[in-house]
DNA sequence: AAGGCGGGGAC
DNA sequence: GTCCCAGCCTT
């Protein structure tokens, strides 16, 4: 077994040796990019995450220039990386930080996990990189780590199982100082990117590589071959199916976008019109004067975490006669040309729906049309 | 306590 | 195809 009080110093050793180092938001404490960074990794892999962070520094360099930017165009910025809620609450959270707190951050846990968009892992994170704080962080990969270290049975997601990791977990972090020294602070940043260095480049969920890992002599899921099973996985359950319809409706070099509903499946961002069944279809299609069959392009499968959606798109173009600013009436209706979708937050699905407008397979298109 | 919420990488 | 990732929020 590894003693308690082993844990830590194997780690920073670890850690400073065989870590990463020169993450893009590893250059800085600046609690802005630090903050930024550790919202777009909550659920995501860093390879992903690296081009958007990149790009949403370069729009938006620090506090008050995301402040001050429309919500819109942060969910342009975001479109893509998933869970949109993270970029409304990261807006929020900006302006909540300009109005409230003079644009500053503040340095606890405490304080930062009331923030939106801050639940207490990313509170540690937070408070141990831009500040040195002695708090420990919790995600998959600690998960991961302290499940196999420690043989910690249970899946992390229920609730009781969680908890004792919590305990553990604090129970791990490195003796501290009080007041607090640089090295101090040196030494928990090294230990907590340690934990997330460790789950991510050795302790896999797939093919751990025990032979170079710092606790493989104590490891118990290594010493009784239990790599594979912990930590324990998650209760199967049933992804159910799903179809929507959404119609592509061209006028000139021009396409209707809908917002969506703040809530819910892609909440608050651009998307085509959708309807649940044809007899919908057609009867939206109608108050644009179109009475044609609409022509059907190929159906897209968009698998989420908890269902499978196939959308099925519609296309239809309006007559040069018609009046379409007519029927579009509310500010959650807009005509974008094709080239102006890159400005707008639209779901993944929808701009590859998208994209094949802009650059057609004829042939292909062609055989795979068919009227409703 | 349980479920909702994306997209993509790894296998 | 499956599983899960630098989780948080709502109910």
């Amino acid at each position: 077994m590894i003693a308690i009080a082993e844990f830590a110093p194997r780690l920073i050793t670890w850690q400073r040796q065989f870590g990463r180092h020169d993450l893009p938001w590893q250059l800085t404490r600046d609690p802005y990019t630090i903050w930024l960074s550790e919202i777009m990794l909550q659920q995501t892999q860093v390879s992903t995450v690296i081009a958007y962070y990149l790009r949403f520094i370069e729009r938006f360099p620090n506090l008050t220039a995301l402040a001050h930017a429309p919500l819109d165009e942060v969910m342009a910025v975001w479109s893509g990386l998933g869970y949109y809620s993270r970029a409304r609450n990261l807006h929020r959270c900006a302006q909540l930080l300009m109005t409230e707190y003079h644009g500053q951050f503040p340095n606890q846990v405490n304080a930062l996990i009331e923030l939106p968009g801050i639940g207490r892992s990313t509170a540690a994170a937070i408070a141990v990189f831009a500040f040195g704080a002695h708090e420990t962080i919790l995600d998959g990969n600690v998960k991961r780590v302290l499940a196999r270290v420690f043989g910690i049975e249970g899946f992390p997601g229920e609730k009781q199982t969680e908890n004792a990791m919590w305990k553990l977990a604090e129970s791990l972090l490195p003796p501290h100082s009080e007041p607090a020294t640089e090295l101090n602070d040196l030494a928990m940043q090294a230990y907590t990117q340690g934990l997330m260095d460790l789950g991510a480049t050795l302790c896999v969920r797939g093919r751990p590589a025990c032979t170079r890992c710092p606790f493989q002599t104590g490891c118990a899921a290594h010493l009784s071959g239990r790599e594979k099973t912990l930590p324990t996985a998650r209760p199967k359950k049933s992804k159910p199916m799903r179809r929507t319809l959404m119609l592509i409706l061209c006028n000139g070099p021009t396409v209707l976008l809908e917002r969506r509903p703040p809530a819910g499946i892609w909440g608050g961002l651009w998307s085509l019109p959708e309807v649940p069944d044809a007899a919908a279809l057609v009867a939206y299609a109608a108050r644009f004067g179109i009475t044609d069959p609409l022509t059907a392009l190929a159906p897209i499968v968009h698998t989420f975490t908890h269902f499978q959606l196939t959308i099925e798109p519609k296309l239809a173009t309006l007559s040069s006669r018609a009046a379409p600013s007519a029927s579009v009436t509310d500010t959650n209706q807009t005509w974008v040309s094709v080239d102006g979708l890159q400005a707008y937050g639209l779901p993944a699905p929808v701009r590859r729906i998208l994209d094949t407008l802009r650059s057609p397979i004829p042939s292909l298109q062609t055989a795979l049309e068919f009227t409703v």
